[in-house]
DNA sequence: GTGCACTTTCCTGTTT
DNA sequence: CAAACAGGAAAGTGCA
């Protein structure tokens, strides 16, 4: 289990780190860090858990190899700490490793440079970089903060990611009844911890409903299911709009301390029927945790071009000027990654308009499902993405 | 405890 | 007519 938390640790931190764009260094800071994996990182935001603390770790998203040495003090300094290692054993004056460097290390080095932390940075450094194995020396040792099973959960996403492309060879447009594809959501993650890899329920990527199967899924969530149409299409959806696409018995979504205390959603209210508000007694809350903004989920979607597919797409890429393709699976998954299975377009479009005030985003008068990012929205342009991504 | 930021939800009306 | 858009209002959560 512990192994298994260590994935959403590591996109946590990620994401936190992504998300906090707000801060305006970070703003110049390009959002799509060459992380191998970082695509699917979309949604796997799952702030609870990350570094303990709000503080951001610098080379979390990076790769190791791309890891500057500022970088790298940090993430031994992170290490230290976290194997409770006597930082005084450790010479870091010594240490003059980039990132490139370090990953050239064999065990030895490690252990030369920062003693018996040395093994312990080697076999979490090749975590880190997703590798199956290290290239050589004896196989690291299982790293006891359990993030051995990082790779392998990454390469079943992966698996997952390219049904969904697949999927979406096929035409747009029709989107299943089923359109829960997303391959990047934190649910995704989390239905891994307590499913099994084969388990594909939640998205229907693997478990393509008939018909419309994957299809429209893709990268998308969203099932253009009737509750979309209204706040919630009926009280019921307590957390059915969904059950259709998780099966409460196989969303362990709602879990732990969610469901405690009866933590309300944030937001106003819906309206609710009596029997509707019994049903939801006891229920989990699906208050999402801050750090992610709506826009920020957007932009991450509309420069993720292999993962938008079908979701969204640039109408303008200079200009910032973006379409919605497939509304309610966006919004969808938006609801996904705030565990708020009544999430609509229509509440999303009105999150969305709230921006325009803040110029985050600008109007874009007499066309449908289409926005465009203003002068405080950053991260988006070709210039900012691009140089990290390689 | 309070206020603010950021949504989320609801609602009514308008436009496409 | 339906879907999308606009925006006001109310309300919840997290954070300073």
């Amino acid at each position: 289990m512990a192994a298994t938390c260590e994935i959403s640790n590591v996109f946590s931190n990620y994401f936190s780190t992504m998300y906090s764009s707000d801060d305006p260094t970070l703003a110049s800071v390009p959002p799509a860090p060459a992380f191998g994996a970082d695509d699917l990182v979309l949604a796997l935001g799952s702030p609870q858990m990350a570094l303990e603390g709000t503080e951001k770790a610098s080379w979390l998203g990076e790769q190791p190899q791309l890891w500057s040495k500022a970088q790298v003090l940090d993430w031994v300094s992170y290490q230290a700490e976290k194997n409770k290692c006597d930082p005084s054993t450790i010479d870091l004056s010594r240490c003059e490793l980039d990132g490139a460097a370090l990953c050239r290390c064999a065990p030895e080095d490690l252990r030369l440079l920062f003693g018996p932390l040395g093994d312990q940075l080697y076999s979490q450094l090749w975590d880190l970089r997703g590798c199956p194995q290290a290239p050589k020396g004896p196989p690291p040792p299982p790293p006891q903060g359990g993030s051995s099973s990082f790779p392998d959960e990454l390469s079943w996403i992966m698996e997952l990611l390219e049904k969904d492309s697949l999927a979406l060879q096929e035409p747009l447009g029709e989107q299943g009844p089923f359109d829960q594809g997303s391959p990047f959501t934190q649910e995704m993650l989390e239905d891994c911890r307590q499913a099994s890899p084969p388990y594909t329920g939640s998205f229907g990527v693997g478990a393509p409903s008939p018909g419309s199967s994957d299809v429209s899924t893709a990268g998308t969530g969203a099932s253009q299911s009737p509750h979309a149409s209204d706040s919630g299409g009926s009280d019921v959806d307590l957390d059915a709009p969904d059950s259709k696409l998780f099966p409460r018995d196989g969303f362990p979504d709602y879990k732990k301390g969610d469901l405690k205390h009866g933590k309300r959603k944030r937001g106003r209210p819906r309206k609710l029927s009596k029997e509707s508000r019994e049903c939801l007694e006891g229920k989990k809350s699906k208050h999402a945790p801050r750090g992610t903004h709506l826009w920020e989920f957007i932009r991450d979607i509309l420069i993720h071009p292999e993962l938008n597919e079908g979701l969204m797409k640039w109408e303008n890429r200079q200009e910032g000027v973006f379409k919605f393709l497939r509304s309610e699976a966006v919004a969808q998954l938006w609801g996904q990654k705030k565990k708020n299975s009544s999430m609509t377009y229509e509440k999303l479009s009105r999150a969305m308009r709230y921006y325009y005030k803040r110029e985050i985003l600008e109007r874009v008068d007499g066309r449908r499902l289409v926005y465009k990012f203003g002068r405080n929205s950053s991260g988006w342009k070709e210039e900012e993405v691009v140089g990290h991504r390689n």
